[in-house]
DNA sequence: GATTATATATACAGAATTGTCTATTTTAGG
DNA sequence: CCTAAAATAGACAATTCTGTATATATAATC
């Protein structure tokens, strides 16, 4: 990939999370870029294709990076799950912590026919489906229940980081998951 | 209050929801609701005005139907606290439910200083402490994380919702609440 | 060094944005 | 009925937005 694709792509990532998607212009993007609308639109064929390229990498990043914790981390499947919120506190309280960008977009596009919107669901669905992968592993009955209910903790949380950063929000969500985890363990 | 105010307050609070706020002009909500631009500045002085207001009268308006279901549903606090999230899943499943206010506001507006942002984290804030009320109230050791806890299944059931309609995602926010809250009962 | 792809500079069309101004019409109250 | 307030109609300024066109400059490649 070119490395001006990538610079807007990276630009982009930080303007939407931090003015917010429909307030961000494409002229704000390239001055900050440092390049040209020229550039931006040999690269992306609009505004919203930018947009979905940039949810896409914010989740690929993401999933690959959780990946590789909890693959590094530990074996047993159990135990990947328990550690699930640590990894994930490591993440939200980071100082380049910006948000989730599925969870700000599905908010900016809520019409259910917004490629955007579309995008921001399948990536929460797709998140909710590592877990339940997880749970799964860990031979747990209703994989999918503990799945939907650590996912709302995580949304939760992150929703809380977003709106006030160091809430501390992580740290309870982590011992909800906690009780969650080991109350459907014992099932 | 003018009945054509609250017209206005109203058409833009579904336009808010369903379209997102910065997607929505006062054009827009003028002709939906059947009046005009000048009627619209004679009550508001700005759109960030009306947008406040929206945010102001959708809070009051959950705050106080929560509160009454509550109160008129049982005296014991405990019960209180079981009961809330039947409630919510009651107003989260209403046909005419379109989200919670603060949670999209806040993702529109990420910027800390916006007054929008402000008001929005002091209204998830003030729902936070709501709860954190009930399960004083039920003379819950650490009813301040009790309380973050389930605003955190609430925000995040809410922003599942919100991204696709019918998750089933309060179901199972039901569930874990009742095991946190037992959980804290029980310490 | 000449050629070719890549990037820049800049202007601009066309639409949409918020907010204002003036003039007219409708509605209510005495 | 007549007056005063409230609402409408519609144009318009000023800005901002996405996306494009054209011409120039900078790199890299043969």
């Amino acid at each position: 990939m070119s490395t001006l694709k990538s610079k807007i792509l990276v630009v982009a990532t930080d303007l939407f999370q931090t003015r917010g998607i429909n307030s961000t212009g494409v002229d704000t993007i390239v001055a900050v870029a440092g390049t040209t609308k020229m550039t931006l639109y040999k690269y992306f064929v609009s505004k919203e294709n930018l947009i979905l390229e940039v949810l896409k990498k914010g989740h690929d990043d993401f999933q690959g990076w959780l990946t590789e914790q909890l693959n590094t981390s530990s074996k047993k499947p159990s135990e990947k799950l328990l550690k699930l919120f640590e990894f994930i506190e490591e993440w939200v309280t980071s100082p380049n912590f910006r948000g989730m960008g599925f969870i700000k977009a599905s908010a900016e596009f809520p019409n259910e026919e917004s490629p955007v919107h579309q995008l921001s669901s399948e990536q929460s669905r797709e998140f909710r489906q590592y877990i339940g992968s997880l749970a799964s592993d860990a031979n747990i009955k209703d994989a999918e229940g503990l799945a939907l209910q650590l996912s709302l903790l995580f949304e939760g949380a992150v929703q809380a980081e977003q709106m006030k950063r160091g809430s501390g929000a992580m740290k309870y969500a982590k011992k909800a998951s906690k009780i969650l985890i080991e109350g459907a363990l014992a099932d």
